[in-house]
DNA sequence: AAGACGGGGTT
DNA sequence: AACCCAGTCTT
């Protein structure tokens, strides 16, 4: 479609277009069945940078553990980390847990009814409350996600960057002429989905698809190139030597605190190095560590790891040291002696989690 | 404007 | 290995 000719009609057209093929192609999903702003929120927040088929089990979990915003606001922030564990962008539990406790403590338990003022919230950027806002009050806002951003980039052939503002801005001024005046809720929800069935970001079947007369990337084979997005930065190295610090009944724990990945969550004594260090010689310079490690049997666990973030490339080097039983020594600040047993309920890295299933110190 | 922030699926 | 996922926050 032309971009500069986009008139009533023409937007009418599109909607016709994008309306049948969205009642066609639907897929059924669970927060679409509801038009509590709590739960359209909840599976919101949860989505984000996540496909609905990682999403879905903690959107279960969470309705489940927390069916209200009110249970939401009374629970423990560690309790909320924990039921998030393995999702990522743990900011987005803390956030979400901070935003539920202002909704009750300063709106009695309501969600403001517009993307305006939803926007006061942490967690809720852009996207998110324009969609909580045509998602639960039938605002007319588009809501902008990745799926619709390839969609409008490929029909128009529109090759600003996605990810700087002036692009943004030039998306949502398209978006907001098109979207619904009637029925602006299904018009997000039949884009999102579009983008997310149909016009997938590699090899879309264009040949198979409602707009394929009308689009600008399949006219021009411009599939591969839109939407324009800049790169990002490759992942830098870093090397975690973790000491698993144990006796028969106990562990060695402490909270991530402040800035940095995993911000909130647990995990061990903890040295980073510049480089690999393959000899317990090199820790030589902590001599706390020293201390630590000669009161105890220690063992190297044999499998060193590399985890992959987005942004980060962790190479990963597990240590263990077994202490005699109620022998583990002085620990520096922030380190705590846990249970074996308290250890389930910790919110931990998926990295963590995994190796203390595999010392059979976890279930 | 540019980075940081997770974990997993797909190609 | 690269790219992406129902993005947001911080600097």
């Amino acid at each position: 479609m032309a971009l500069e000719s986009l008139d009533k009609v023409e937007i009418l057209y599109f909607n016709k277009i994008l309306n049948s093929w969205y009642s066609q192609n639907a897929r059924d999903l669970l927060w679409r069945s509801t038009k509590d702003p709590y739960k359209i929120w909840l599976s919101e927040i949860i989505l984000q940078q996540t496909r609905v088929a990682q999403g879905t089990p903690y959107y279960l979990k969470f309705v489940r553990e927390y069916p209200t915003v009110f249970d939401l606001a009374r629970a423990e922030q560690q309790d909320v980390l924990r039921l998030w564990q393995g999702l990522g962008y743990y900011s987005r539990a803390r956030n979400m847990h901070a935003t539920a406790q202002r909704i009750v403590a300063e709106f009695d338990g309501l969600f403001p009814r517009s993307a305006k003022e939803l926007l006061q919230f942490k967690g809720l950027g852009a996207y998110t409350a324009a969609a909580v806002a045509s998602f639960a009050f039938d605002e007319v806002v588009p809501a902008i996600d990745g799926n619709v951003y390839r969609v409008l980039a490929r029909i128009f052939g529109i090759s600003a960057d996605i990810l700087k503002p002036e692009g943004k801005r030039e998306f949502q001024r398209l978006a907001e002429g098109l979207i619904s005046r009637e029925d602006p809720a299904t018009y997000n929800q039949a884009m999102i989905e579009f983008g997310a069935l149909q016009c997938v970001p590699v090899a879309p079947d264009c040949a198979n698809c409602v707009f394929s007369d009308h689009c600008y990337a399949y006219a021009h084979q411009a599939q591969g190139r839109l939407p324009v997005k800049t790169k990002k930065a490759k992942a830098r190295n870093r090397y975690l030597n973790y000491f698993i610090l144990h006796n028969h009944e106990t562990l060695v724990m402490k909270e991530r605190i402040g800035k940095g990945i995993w911000e909130g969550l647990y995990d061990f004594y903890e040295i980073e190095s510049d480089e690999p260090m393959a000899v317990l010689d090199s820790f030589s310079a902590d001599s706390g560590l020293l201390d630590l490690l000669g009161q105890g049997v220690v063992s190297e666990v044999p499998k060193s790891f590399v985890h992959l973030l987005t942004h980060q490339k962790l190479h990963v080097q597990f240590w263990r040291v077994d202490f005699r039983e109620g022998a583990i020594p002085d620990l520096p600040n922030g380190y705590k002696v846990y249970p074996l047993l308290e250890i389930e309920k910790l919110p931990k890295p998926i990295l963590i989690d995994l190796v203390l299933k595999e010392e059979g110190l976890l279930e």
